[in-house]
DNA sequence: TTTGTTTATCGCAAAAATACGATTAATAAC
DNA sequence: GTTATTAATCGTATTTTTGCGATAAACAAA
């Protein structure tokens, strides 16, 4: 079998750059301080805070979910997105770990 | 004129989206990860070190230099990159930042 | 049961990112 | 000078992302 493009960088390196890729983008870091600064699992009414369309919002949302930054429950006909402690610890980690990995005296 | 599409957004929103986003490919990962554990500013043999040919090794590195990460020093035939001490410092502060700012109570 | 609300998904178009080989440009080595 | 080395850029193909309207699905309200 042909060799997958995930297996021709590290595990480490490639959960770093799918976590970095999901705050890849404006819409989606807006998301995440919306969440943040409400201090509890909002719903959909991040929509509104958004310039965008529902159904453009929903896919960043779903992208969020998919690697795992945010969780979604459905209640009722809302449906609540929080981020998910253990994931926002693991960014801690890997993106601490990266940045303090460097210590300038370069050049 | 019409809206830009980063006006939508706030400077910060951007910014960091932009950041992420340029670390948001395994390639780019690795790029950064070597040069840090080279701990000096190694030139393009980080080709070398890539599965990916020469010209798309470029081309991340371009993508690097263009959002600050890295500067780019060319000596002789050889280009000598390395870390952005002030960007990266811009990174601690954005990154470290937002994440900090969670503390989970959720859900 | 009908109607309204909310959110996910589908289908599609446009834009951007990724990757590579070939070429160019610049310098070093001879 | 000529030749070799290194890295950037060009042209192009493929894939992925982004965005939206329309539709569907699930539930609540009437």
């Amino acid at each position: 079998m042909a060799t997958a493009k995930k297996d021709l960088f590290t595990k480490k390196e490639n959960r770093i750059a799918e976590l970095a890729k999901a705050m890849g983008h404006p819409a989606r870091v807006a998301i995440l301080l919306y969440l943040i600064k409400k201090n509890s699992c909002v719903c959909g009414d991040i929509v509104g805070e958004l310039p965008l369309s529902q159904s453009t919002v929903s896919q960043h949302l779903k992208e969020l979910k998919r690697v795992g930054i945010l969780q979604g429950e459905i209640e009722g006909t809302k449906t609540c997105y929080c981020i998910d402690p253990k994931v926002w610890k693991e960014m801690e980690v890997l993106f601490g770990g990266l940045i303090q990995k460097y210590k300038s005296d370069c050049c």
